[in-house]
DNA sequence: GCCAACGTTGGC
DNA sequence: GCCAACGTTGGC
């Protein structure tokens, strides 16, 4: 079982639109970047655990927890001319993009804002604050994990 | 709105 | 295969 960490713009889809969700379950569509591609189709398993991560907007913060129901699939929003992330690149026949369906399991207590992160000494490794880093779907650590949970407490 | 960092594209 | 130009991300 691993973790990771999902960023999403909260005006594109928020943390209460996916508890709106059916089941609050939703499909990770539009992620059109190799790395974080990679983690989608060959290394994220049903049962890893996710940090549900608002960013470009107030606050910056890790808002919930999921749970992938879902191991990595085609991403058929890549076949559909008429979605924002078509990609003529990709097809049925030969598919680029996957990605994974989560559910959330709860919204923190508070939110645990980048700068509560940037000020723990045990998380200056975390990827989500290395200088540059800009991946969408990035690994976190059990201790990571743990001492975030942790932090929605205080 | 700015801009640093990074990924992608395309000419050579 | 190099690298300049360009587009995007995302914090500030």
């Amino acid at each position: 079982m691993n973790y990771w960490l999902f960023k999403s713009e909260p005006d594109v889809f928020s943390i209460d639109d996916l508890a709106a969700c059916r089941n609050k379950t939703t499909y990770w569509d539009g992620v059109r970047n190799y790395q974080a591609r990679n983690y989608l189709r060959d290394t994220i398993k049903k049962g890893d655990g996710v940090l549900f991560y608002h960013s470009n907007s107030e606050p910056l913060a890790i808002v919930g927890t999921c749970e992938v129901v879902k191991e990595g699939y085609p991403d058929f929003t890549a076949f559909e001319p008429e979605s924002k992330y078509f990609d003529p690149g990709s097809s049925p026949d030969k598919t680029v993009w996957y990605m994974v369906d989560i559910r959330l399991k709860e919204k923190l207590k508070q939110p645990v804002t980048l700068a509560m992160l940037k000020a723990k000494p045990e998380l200056k490794n975390m990827k989500l604050l290395q200088k540059g880093n800009r991946l969408s779907v990035m690994p976190v650590t059990p201790d990571e994990w743990k001492t975030i949970l942790e932090m929605q407490n205080l």
